[in-house]
DNA sequence: TATTGTTATACTCTATAACTATA
DNA sequence: TATAGTTATAGAGTATAACAATA
């Protein structure tokens, strides 16, 4: 087991720590949710509903969370089957599947997402308050900004991130 | 285009934050590195070949990147293929596959790097300094936490990441 | 018998295009 | 003609298992 002579060619580049910051807490959330046969993007599609003033279609969940019209089928279909939400024909519009929670699932969402804070408690608990605050809110100010340029591009929030995301994990190779 | 009721459902959330954190970075740093031919990961593979005291084998590499030696294979095929690093069996071992960086990997390497800064300072330009600094040094002791706790439950680094990104970029649904 | 590199295979997730129905 | 939902297909990326060469 040789060690490395620069002691971190890596660990001080943005991109790994970011990536693995991501993958950590990712791996940590997928197993917190696993009781509740929930995964990450799941909890964040029932969080979305119940947030919302009006019930939203499933292009609308979609939106909110940057995914395509099309994955959101299937993750509406195994929120669906798991008796979570339910979905509905908009009367004011035929083409619209409203998605809304059954009593399940609002019940399941309120659990799930003390686990999800637990989650992201334990994940910071290295951190000083300080530290943990510093980082919050840095990532909120890096997010806002990054929204802002996208609208004034494209007039498109989740513009840029269909492209990067596409298959490929940590940037795809040639 | 409505506007949500609760401004920001999810931009609260850290697991969301991180992940298109992330996302952003890849993506940048995927444009930025275009021009050399060169994915993240490749240029990652390069560094730690640049940065080790003794040639590393392919199999030291894809410890170090937390990748499988599989897909190091890959990796390398693609580098060697466009002249930036040769294969040398060693004499000590004959098993062992030492990879080296040509001269033209070399110069590759040195140009590729000063995208790879310019990319990390532009993400990091909606911050002011401290909050700058204060996001890589959260991100830094986190990394060196879960690396901590990571040696001590199993003796192995990657312990975790494996599971957690088979083909699941974002966390797999059921 | 264990390790390194390699190949082949299967699996997951995503995007693209095409189809249906509604507007 | 455009939009919402759906389906089928293809593509990228990874892990798993099996194999050859070497220790």
């Amino acid at each position: 087991m040789k060690d490395e002579c620069p002691p971190d060619v890596l660990s001080r580049r943005l991109g790994y720590l970011l990536k693995h910051a991501y993958v950590a807490m990712a791996a940590e959330m997928d197993a917190a949710l696993a009781p509740f046969r929930l995964c990450p993007r799941e909890l964040g599609v029932m969080a979305v509903i119940a947030a919302a003033c009006e019930q939203p279609s499933q292009l609308e969940i979609a939106a909110r969370l940057g995914v395509d019209r099309t994955t959101m089928v299937g993750v509406i279909d195994s929120l669906e089957s798991k008796g979570y939400v339910e979905r509905h024909r908009s009367d004011r519009d035929r083409r619209r599947n409203v998605v809304t929670l059954t009593a399940a699932g609002q019940l399941c969402l309120g659990e799930a997402e003390v686990a999800r804070e637990r989650v992201e408690r334990d994940f910071l608990a290295p951190l000083d308050e300080t530290s943990a605050t510093a980082l919050t809110e840095a990532l909120v100010t890096l997010h806002r900004a990054r929204a802002d340029t996208d609208l004034s591009d494209s007039g498109r929030v989740v513009a840029g991130h269909r492209a990067a995301t596409a298959g490929a994990p940590y940037g795809g190779c040639a």
